[in-house]
DNA sequence: GAGTGGTCTAGACCACCGG
DNA sequence: CGGTGGTCTAGACCACTCG
């Protein structure tokens, strides 16, 4: 028979079964990694590795010098990202596009989630090149530097998400709320509007990456956990230029981010709701 | 001074150092484990754990029994996945919508790169709970079945993505072609549309998960690699069906995916040709 | 057959958490 | 304080690849 998967495969497929079976119930703490050790009979690196599989795939975390947990199973937060945000189509219900502050908290709300956020904390940082080229910042600039607005958002009191947001130094000494450490609570795109920059397009990207010692203290994580989801967003105004980029990490299996384009049935817009 | 990081973490920053410094250059093989092990006198297993680092964060590709290499920076491919597929806005070179076969390789030739893709295989499945909610298969059906084609898809002659497109079998019976281990040259998109079904709008969700093992093998990679990043599109037709779920798997790195919305500057379009 | 990374052991010490 | 997971060692054997 001899089941060639190595052992630490099998005893992670075991207590994913365990977990799957309810014999470990969502919330529960599990058994020392000791414990589990001497169970199997096999060595405490062992162990982790197993539980390493379990945390990668979202099934449990890890939370170092108390314990592992069971990932309790939650209502996903939806998160539609193409919000019909760029003129009449204004729908209350159809995506917030990732906005600060409250529209963030109003669609949850609409979602039956409770949600709040942090003040801003702002900084005017040397600009790093991807902000550089996203912003379209000049290359003749010799120390280009770029306003940080960075918010901390909760939704039913555990943390959500990490939004960062630039702004080129020019737009924020004309627009200087951009600067104050407190919500916006029009949110940016409105007063962006009344500062003269009208948001007529955005590109959103994409990535998966492993998380930053910042996101994994905000989420409350250990190391080897899974990675994060990276959305960035390039707005345009009325002239083409690119006048904001906003970057917001998400921890998967929490949130489910969508785009929707075309005619799709009602229930599909109300989902999550 | 003693610096308290854990060691595996500064070997770890430092061949990152190397790495970017050039003193390893892409594509170059790493000195073996136990080399590294010597070097910075410590033990094999800490520099498994470094090396595993610089494997999450993309910067080294191992190949189990042959060595770890250093990542060739890659010009991304660019998909960009709201393809104005929708109607009379079909503008070439403006996304291809994650199409199969034909169409992906004419996207990647318009950006200059090679491309190919596998025969499709065809398999009639079990469908399993997320595939029979997509394609709203009637809860009271006994034992529910659907039709999945898949197609590796390669770039510059290395694996890119895997593609799964699901169907209900009814509408495979209807339509044959999508049980045939052949590419739908039209696209499916306008195959479809010839028996019955337009496609008048999809749901995109983006999620990131690590690889299972067919996807490890497909792309090559050892264990505690990166995520990957995984993108679900239903498309519904003209009754507000939805008739399709189409899976691609992407490698984060390699792929730019991007969603574009109102109105973005040309350059935005022609980026990554 | 030599070289590679993958698995595994049986210990050890540490840092942080809680009561 | 005892309990937890995190780091680390110095070995061992294995499976696979390649010349």
């Amino acid at each position: 028979m001899a089941e060639m998967r190595p052992k630490y495969m099998r005893i992670a497929a075991d207590l994913q079964g365990q977990i799957e079976e309810g014999v470990l119930a969502p919330g529960d703490q599990l058994p020392p990694e000791k414990e589990l050790a001497s169970h199997w009979d096999v060595s405490a690196n062992t162990i982790k590795k197993a539980v390493n599989e379990l945390r990668k795939g979202g099934h449990v975390e890890t939370v170092p010098q108390k314990g592992s947990f069971v990932t309790k199973p939650v209502q996903p937060f939806v998160i539609t990202l193409n919000h019909m945000d760029l003129g009449e189509d204004d729908v209350p219900g159809r995506g917030f596009g990732g906005g600060e502050g409250k529209a963030f908290v109003a669609e949850a709300k609409r979602q039956k989630h409770e949600a709040h956020f942090s003040e801003p904390t702002v900084e005017v940082i040397d600009a790093k090149e991807a902000q550089i080229k996203a912003l379209g910042i000049p290359s003749n600039q010799p120390h280009p530097q770029v306003v940080r607005r960075s918010q901390e958002r909760f939704v039913g009191g555990k943390p959500n998400s990490l939004q960062h947001s630039y702004f080129r130094l020019e737009l924020a000494i004309k627009a200087q709320a951009l600067i104050k450490t407190v919500d916006i609570g029009e949110g940016t795109v409105a007063y962006l509007q009344s500062h003269g920059h009208v948001q007529t397009g955005y590109e959103d990207e994409f990535d998966a990456r492993p998380p930053t010692a910042e996101e994994l203290k905000f989420f409350g994580l250990s190391k080897d956990s899974l990675a994060v989801i990276e959305h960035r967003r390039t707005a345009y105004d009325q002239n083409g230029e690119p006048f904001r980029l906003t970057v917001t990490i998400y921890k998967p299996g929490t949130n489910k981010i969508r785009f929707i384009a075309g005619e799709v049935p009602h229930e599909v817009w109300e989902r999550g709701s």
